[in-house]
DNA sequence: AGCACGCCGACT
DNA sequence: GTCGGCGTGCTC
């Protein structure tokens, strides 16, 4: 993608004789669309800049963020020396570990995103500032009645700036209010009426903390009681104290106290850099558990692991597996490596984080996207100390900076948020982590109750394993069969020259398949119940509660026990329909049906559009016919509830959906106030499936898993059969026996037998039959080339076009599938369309530079994308 | 992304 | 003429 890529490698890397006094001149991409390529900056007296720094540098006519890619010691030809501009200041000294760059020139080539777009994704947020063009008023220079001596767009900027609190607005603020407001802006700027300037970008700055630090009792020089208690409370605690901590321990309102002491020389006073980061109430300190054989065969498997090796622990729900990483992780610790722990949603996952923290105490921090700017951007910081730590985050983890890193788990590595698809890259952690773990030599573990097929195939060359209860099973032997390339992610492919070849016997070692098919304690899975609804229809059940389930609910207080009913949707109806016309309620913005919500008696009736948000007030009459009957379809998170409470009212009922886990560590607190016994039940959506242990679970609902089984995404099976057997895994975790109740429709579905026998391997073995069938991922490779725009004709044109030079451009062996809309064609008044490409090699570097240039046939109307290994197609 | 420049139709 | 609305192209 970029001549210069091969350079980047040697020179990105720190080095210190590159520092700038021998050159003049920098080379840096900048921060801004379309300007993808290099630019040349000059070098002023005042700054040192090094390959890998953060830069601000002038552009046009902002000050836009910039990565120093090399220095040289002259411009590039063609170029005047008064053109080149000098960099502004120097945000960050990159210090990025070892092959990081590596690293990220791989993901911006395999996923068709400019190196740009891969740095932004892996550096925390703000870093790459950009500078805001601000207006504000001179309201001195106003005359009374001006309105009526300018034109009218200036007016009406000029009223916006006066109805503001300061008179200063954002540039793009001001845009967004009144349509073309530059003129009236140049307008009152020429009357002198108001000014732009720049503000500088706001840079994520550590945060600096006053240090008090005892020094010594001189005792030639008198000090008062209440400096004397300050210095013995000083060394009480070692010494060493923030100023804040100190003034707090000693009941101080000012450092004054302090300040006499430091100037009788008895403390010092130092500003240290301090890091904010959450120092949640450290949870009691756990030992190590005692293993069953089958975790201690997976642990010494892991542990005789030599450099990079991918190793899948497949672990039934309850079978240990957080146990066997914190054993696995140990050893990293000690030898002065660092471990990072990837998992799809921290928020979800509470318990996990607790568990590492009570392990190994502060050495564990968390990185993910909840964490304010000033928190990742610490974060950071603390894992480029490169002290031994662990780090726990989601996806964006993946890209932690630890120079020593000596091991990566990927925990519930089927999960597909571990795909990016929305901002570039759209990269699968999976396949970095891969990429990382090859390129520092470290072992991968993937875990799972379910693992993907992707993870199925590399570890187990898509046979069945022997019998489940072996430990660690060799795989068997390679060569049988039709061989791809080990591929993690969705489909990808490593590329060959970074050499992961599956064939090698070498790689045959590499790959590791390890088992836990029983839970601790010889806990039994939980039986499935698969209840016929329409059996529960002809009995004149109407309910949507079958007898069985009503069943357990009711003996659910007595026994003192828990329940979770799981839902695919929330809301509370999927649809309303008029049942005198027929009528659907529609967003007016996307093609589909609008959701209703009624979360409780009494509260608002509302309708919201599941993909924009677009929410309105459910009208009392059918806007097409007048009729008042209105009625609701399908079952969602809130009808749950509210049925739940009108057939059992002594039960107490919680609601765990993204509706009211919307606040901060609202999960957390919902989670614990169940586990506390707060309440009876709790219902909930997909969210439920992710990694929660609750012991008192003994039953557990799937009211219909009708709504998963029916998708056109050819990964829809693969993903029914993960989400119900990981929810029916949260049955029975402690010491009473489980039970799980799932209500359908069709329960001759295969997923659904699948399910209820437990039976992994027989349901992974049909469907990558299938897969392999159709070429799908894990055998074939995806691309997806998506078009949308706020135009349907001219989406459509742009797609057929990019069509036509696909079928020029590309290799018979390339399947072209579509154009087509995608299943919802139009969300939030934007037309989308998609172009499928499958193949069943590998896209080859050379064949991804041509799709590269598909994106001249898009007019600028409609944006155009790839999805490389896309997860969900729709 | 911003922002300038330049073209075009509409209105005072 | 001038104002306001777009499309195009550039940024070291």
């Amino acid at each position: 993608m970029y001549p210069q890529s091969s350079s980047i490698l040697t020179v990105a890397e720190p080095r210190s004789e590159y520092g700038s006094k021998n050159y003049e001149w920098v080379e840096v991409l900048v921060d801004c669309p379309y300007a993808e390529g290099l630019y040349t900056y000059r070098i002023g007296d005042e700054v040192e800049v090094k390959a890998g720094d953060i830069l601000s540098v002038p552009f046009g006519n902002s000050v836009v963020g910039a990565i120093a890619l090399r220095l040289v010691s002259q411009p590039p030809e063609g170029l005047e020396i008064e053109q080149i501009k000098t960099v502004e200041d120097v945000i960050t000294s990159g210090f990025f570990p070892p092959r990081y760059w590596e690293l990220l020139t791989r993901i911006s080539e395999y996923y068709l995103t400019d190196l740009i777009y891969v740095i932004k994704c892996a550096l925390p947020p703000k870093l790459l500032g950009k500078s805001q063009k601000r207006v504000r008023l001179l309201f001195d220079n106003i005359p009374l009645g001006a309105e009526n001596f300018c034109p009218r767009i200036a007016w009406r900027v000029l009223e916006l700036l006066q109805n503001s609190k300061n008179g200063d607005y954002t540039f793009s603020y001001i845009n967004q209010k009144v349509k073309g407001a530059r003129r009236g802006i140049n307008d009152l700027v020429k009357r002198n009426w108001a000014q732009t300037y720049l503000q500088p970008p706001a840079k994520a700055k550590p945060k600096y903390q006053k240090v008090v630090t005892f020094i010594s009792e001189n005792s030639s020089v008198k000090i008062t009681q209440k400096q004397r208690d300050v210095l013995a409370t000083l060394k009480i605690n070692g010494g060493e104290l923030s100023q804040q901590d100190l003034m707090q321990k000693c009941e101080l309102n000012s450092n004054s106290v302090i300040n006499s002491l430091a100037k009788k020389g008895c403390v010092v006073v130092q500003e240290r850099e301090s890091l904010r980061l959450l120092q949640n109430s450290a949870p009691a300190k756990d030992q190590p558990k005692i293993l069953t054989k089958e975790q201690q065969c997976a642990l010494d498997t892991i542990n005789s692991l030599q450099g990079y090796s991918v190793a899948l622990l497949h672990g039934v729900t309850g079978s240990g597996k957080t146990e066997v990483y914190l054993r696995a992780i140990a050893p990293i610790l000690e030898q002065k490596k660092s471990a990072l722990v990837l998992v799809p949603e921290i928020g979800l996952t509470p318990q996990l984080t607790d568990r590492f923290r009570a392990r190994f105490g502060s050495q564990v921090c968390v990185y993910h996207s909840g964490l304010s700017d000033g928190e990742r951007y610490d974060t950071w910081r603390q894992m480029l100390t490169g002290e031994p730590q662990v780090v726990i985050g989601t996806r964006s983890a993946v890209f932690a900076p630890l120079p020593n890193l000596g091991m990566i788990i990927l925990d519930e590595e089927h999960d597909t948020s571990f795909k990016q698809s929305q901002p570039v890259p759209p990269y699968h952690a999976k396949t970095v982590a891969q990429w990382r773990s090859e390129l520092v030599d470290c072992p991968l573990i993937l875990g799972s109750a379910t693992p993907s097929l992707e993870s199925w195939q590399l570890t187990t060359g898509g046979q069945t394993p022997p019998a489940l209860g072996a430990g660690r099973q060799t795989p068997p032997a390679l060569g049988a069969g039709r061989q791809t390339p080990p591929a993690l992610g969705a489909g990808g492919q490593t590329p060959p020259e970074l050499g992961a070849g599956g064939q090698t016997p070498e790689s045959e070692q590499k790959n590791h398949y390890l088992s836990l098919p029983n839970r601790v304690y010889n806990r039994p899975l939980p039986p499935v119940e698969i209840v016929d609804m329409r059996h529960e229809l002809r009995k004149g059940n109407r309910s949507i509660f079958s007898h069985s389930l009503a069943n357990a609910l009711g003996n659910l207080k007595e026994e003192g026990k828990q329940a979770i009913l799981f839902i695919s949707r929330r809301g509370h109806s999927t649809f309303v329909s008029c049942r005198s016309c027929g009528y659907v309620m529609e967003c007016p913005h996307c093609d589909v049906s609008l959701s209703y919500h009624y979360p409780k008696e009494g509260a608002t009736q509302l309708l919201r559009c599941h993909y924009c948000n677009h929410t309105q007030i459910h009208p009392k009459h059918c806007p097409e016919c007048g009729s008042p009957y209105l009625k609701f379809f399908g079952t969602g998170t809130q009808k749950v509830l509210l049925e739940l409470q009108k057939a059992f009212p002594e039960l107490k009922v919680l609601r765990f959906d993204s509706d009211t886990t919307s606040t901060k560590n609202a999960h957390r607190r919902i989670l614990e106030d169940f586990e506390a016994g707060k309440a009876d039940v709790l219902i909930g959506t997909q969210m439920l499936t992710k990694g929660i242990d609750l012991a008192q679970v003994t039953l557990v609902g799937v009211v219909s898993a009708d709504g998963l089984l029916f998708h056109s995404d050819y990964r829809a099976s693969e993903r029914a059969f993960q989400t119900l057997t990981q929810v029916a895994g949260r049955a029975g975790r402690g010491d009473d026996p489980g039970q799980v109740i799932i209500q359908t429709y069709s329960p001759e579905h295969p997923v659904i037998g699948a399910v209820r026998t437990h039976n992994y391997s027989a349901f992974i073995a049909t469907e990558l039959e299938q897969r392999e069938m159709l070429d799908y991922p894990p055998y074939g490779s995806l691309i997806l080339l998506k078009c949308t725009g706020a135009d349907g004709n001219k989406v459509r044109e742009a797609v057929e076009a990019i069509a036509d030079v696909c079928e020029q451009i590309l290799p018979d062996d390339v399947e072209i599938l579509g154009p087509a809309p995608a299943n919802v064609m139009r969300v939030a008044r934007r037309y989308r369309w998609q172009i499928l490409l499958k193949s069943l090699e590998p896209f080859s570097p050379q064949l991804k530079q041509e799709l590269l240039t598909l994106k001249q046939y898009c007019p600028s109307t409609v944006s155009f994308s790839f999805d490389v290994d896309p997860v969900r197609i729709e």
